[in-house]
DNA sequence: CAATTCAGTTCTTATTTGGAACCTTATAAG
DNA sequence: CTTATAAGGTTCCAAATAAGAACTGAATTG
């Protein structure tokens, strides 16, 4: 089964995941969080390559979660920012973060 | 940058996504909140092939996430069950359910 | 005119998935 | 004894996706 033919899923989780379901996406949207709005900051932080990041901006946009507005005319630039209901996925975020804080502490390595 | 390589990240959301952000996994998760503790019942439940299955219930297994315990010993069969740590993870599940029962209506063709 | 910035796109190679068939141990049926 | 079924996987190849790096285009700065 492709990861598509989730969307339509009588379970509201899979219809969820077939939107963000890929780590990618979700990172994408951690940054949305924490203020960020550009395409280079989401590739820099995120590390994902600038092809990757293209194709989940316009996947968050066609679903109406980031809305990508213009901040510069000349020379266009734009930033995607998060939709009310982009905003609203915020409980999902934070229950991975407080998952992982308490279950997947950062294991340092025996230097420093 | 890969998957594997955001198991050591800062944030704690990085973390949790090294392990758990893909859909199969999280349909795998969901299910297992549904009851669900069989090789079988996943695979037919999730529609991911067997292959996918068996890659991440031993992901899940390896990191603490699901016990895989046997329930027959002639022949060996094994089931997968929520450990405490697993069990931990429903706030995520929840805040996805809730949030595409909210914002991803079923579209339901013209017929019937 | 050369260098820089941002927001992408394009290209080639590598990795992951999808889909189907096969394997193993054991029970039950004909 | 042969065949069938069941659970829990593994193996194989083809197709799709991702990684990594280079390149584009429009405008701005020195």
């Amino acid at each position: 089964m492709k990861w598509s033919e989730l969307d339509d899923n009588f379970c509201p989780v899979a219809r969820t995941l077939s939107l963000v379901g890929d780590r990618w996406t979700l990172l994408i949207l951690r940054d949305c969080f924490l203020g960020m709005t550009r395409f280079e900051q989401f590739a820099e932080s995120t590390g994902a390559t600038r092809h990757i990041i293209a194709g989940r901006l316009k996947r968050l946009v066609d679903s109406g979660i980031l809305a990508k507005q213009a901040y510069s005319d000349r020379p266009k630039r734009y930033e995607y920012v998060l939709t009310e209901k982009g905003q609203e996925f915020s409980p999902a975020l934070i229950a991975f973060r407080d998952w992982g804080k308490k279950h997947l502490p950062v294991r340092r390595s025996a230097s420093s």
